[in-house]
RNA sequence: GGCGCGGUGGCCAAGUGGCUAAGGCAACGGAUUGCAAAUCCGUCAUGCGCGGGUUCGAAUCCCGCCCGCGCCUCCA
């Protein structure tokens, strides 16, 4: 199968090879650890995943990684490389403030001003909330997923690398800065000029912040500061690295290689981010090049307007999950298929309706599960040349197509299942990639018919009030259930209640 | 100002030169039901942001315009 993704890097759609056919290697940026991430975040740690799972689908032997950035940097953006509020002192602010409102639970960070206790402790919501949600990766933390600050020591190997080969200096004022008149490509993954730059910036630059830099676009590679919340002794005074080397160095160091196949972000990460870690690692490197295919998510809404803080319609993966944006309790398979089912290069528009709908389409591929699961104990091997698969794995190789994928598979769900084991093949084979139905590995769904005692005994009110036709009690049952979150169903064997899974 | 992406029915979303424009949701009609839910059957875009052009033929290619979004040193 020719698998064509669309490279940022070319602007065009790309027949997609790896470097080393044995093994695609990929790294994708992964969370801040200040707060809780949220269901924009997670939109882009989504594609990065179905990525690997198209990739896997096709039989590709997939080595994906993912950094934790837990160094502080710096929050105030009107100062270019440095100063600023910490963001570790941000969140040891903030979640003293969240302990008082009990948004963080007592005791779950002990001391909030020591910044590797908060990055743990949202390291772990995080790692939490990914595999709610199905992220392979989240799976192989101990191996997969580097915290930076386990990696500085080959930040600094690499920032002196850049030093010796004449790619950074150490500026009058003592930080070490990149010198992106050193590296010609500099700008051709955004698009950019080092003159476009200078003047799209316009008056942001304060004069006063580019003092030490030879050229305006410089950016930092370590930066001495004994005062900062974070920091490490190194060649070049004791203090913290910039925002992108960790990138270009946990990538060479975890993937084992120079150049790597794919790399996966958020759009906003174009530039600065992305481009800057291009021009470290090939400078680092002397290679022609750092990944194949750069590949980035573009930017969610929610119902219509823009994400943020102050509209009120900001909302973390918890947030959804626990019915706090929608009003319903959302189960994460729904929210799953929420985030990856419109194209990654459209905005996705994240709606209450968008969900009814996804939970729609989970409760049909769940349903047809257990349907097949009665009829057989038996999934048939099933190769990828069945019609059902074929017009499904054609999709998701013309650049990710998931809505398209969808409608191959759906009609075919709604039809008859004559052979149970077979199809039972198919849907394990697409269900690899969607990770719906069921959306653990490990096979177990939350039950039906809750066993929480109070609806089973409303159930049973419910069919003894049936019997004796008593329908208006009988109706003020079912209100009560659905009330709770419940669909009720009349069957053949008596009255059962399903949590609505959004 | 520069660079990039996009605009398909009430909503989501395929389709990128050629039969009657996938699929889902919602809606509506019917079967079923104590009433519902679920299920099944049926209906639902002479039109694809707007205006030109190329072509035997365009949602699909070309030109112009309008609108939305992102980036241009916090950001997924």
């Amino acid at each position: 199968m020719d698998i064509r993704f669309y490279n940022t890097l070319t602007n065009t759609v790309e027949s997609f090879a790896p470097v080393d056919s044995e093994c695609v290697r990929m790294y994708g940026c992964g969370p801040t650890v200040y707060d809780f991430a949220h269901i924009g975040n997670f939109r882009s740690f989504l594609f990065a995943d179905l990525i690997r799972r198209t990739l896997e689908f096709f039989g590709h032997n997939v080595h994906q990684v993912m950094n934790i950035t837990d160094v502080g940097h710096m929050t105030d953006d009107a100062v270019a490389d440095g100063a600023g509020e910490d963001k570790m002192e941000a969140a040891a602010k903030r979640i003293r403030e969240d302990k008082k409102s009990g948004k963080v639970p007592e005791g779950a960070v002990e001391n909030p001003d020591d910044p590797y206790q908060i990055a743990q402790f949202y390291t772990d919501a995080f790692l939490e909330d990914a595999r709610q949600l199905g992220m392979k990766v989240a799976f192989e933390y101990d191996d997969n997923i580097l915290h930076a600050t386990q990696n500085i020591e080959v930040m600094q190997e690499m920032i002196s690398q850049l030093i010796d080969r004449n790619h950074a200096y150490v500026g009058p004022d003592g930080v070490v800065y990149y010198s992106v008149e050193s590296f010609s490509d500099y700008g051709k993954l955004s698009g950019n000029t080092l003159d476009q730059l200078q003047t799209g910036a316009g008056g942001r630059i304060r004069d006063s912040d580019q003092a030490g830099k030879r050229h305006p676009a410089d950016f930092m590679l370590w930066k001495a500061d004994s005062s900062h919340i974070m920091k490490w002794d190194s060649p070049w005074g004791t203090g913290y690295p910039g925002w992108h080397i960790e990138c270009s160095c946990m990538a060479r160091k975890r993937l084992g290689r120079d150049i790597i196949d794919i790399h996966t972000g958020g759009e906003d990460l174009i530039f600065p981010h992305h481009e800057c870690e291009i021009a470290q690692s090939r400078g680092a490197t002397g290679a022609d090049s750092f990944a194949q295919f750069w590949m980035h998510a573009r930017f969610l809404m929610v119902e219509g307007e823009k994400m943020s803080k102050s509209t009120g319609n900001f909302w973390t993966v918890r947030d959804v999950l626990e019915g706090r944006a929608t009003g319903n309790e959302v189960h994460p398979a729904v929210l799953r298929l929420e985030l990856i089912k419109s194209h990654y290069r459209s905005n996705m528009n994240f709606t209450k309706k968008g969900l009814q709908d996804s939970a729609g389409v989970v409760k049909r591929l769940q349903e047809l599960r257990s349907r097949l699961e009665s009829q057989t104990s038996e999934s048939a091997n099933i190769d990828a040349s069945h019609p059902i698969l074929q017009a499904f794995g054609q999709c998701l190789a013309d650049d990710v197509n998931v809505a398209g994928a969808l409608g191959a598979v759906l009609p075919w769900a709604s039809g008859d299942h004559p052979d149970a084991a077979e199809s039972l093949g198919i849907l394990d084979r697409i269900n690899s990639v969607l990770a719906v139905a069921p959306l653990g590995d490990t096979g177990t769904e939350q039950a039906d018919s809750d066993d929480q005692p109070d609806i089973i005994s409303l159930c049973a009110m419910m069919d003894e009030a049936r019997a004796a036709k008593d329908w208006p009690k009988s109706d003020e049952i079912r209100a009560q259930l659905e009330q709770a979150g419940y669909d009720v169903k009349t069957t053949p064997a008596g009255t059962i209640a399903e949590k609505k899974l959004a």
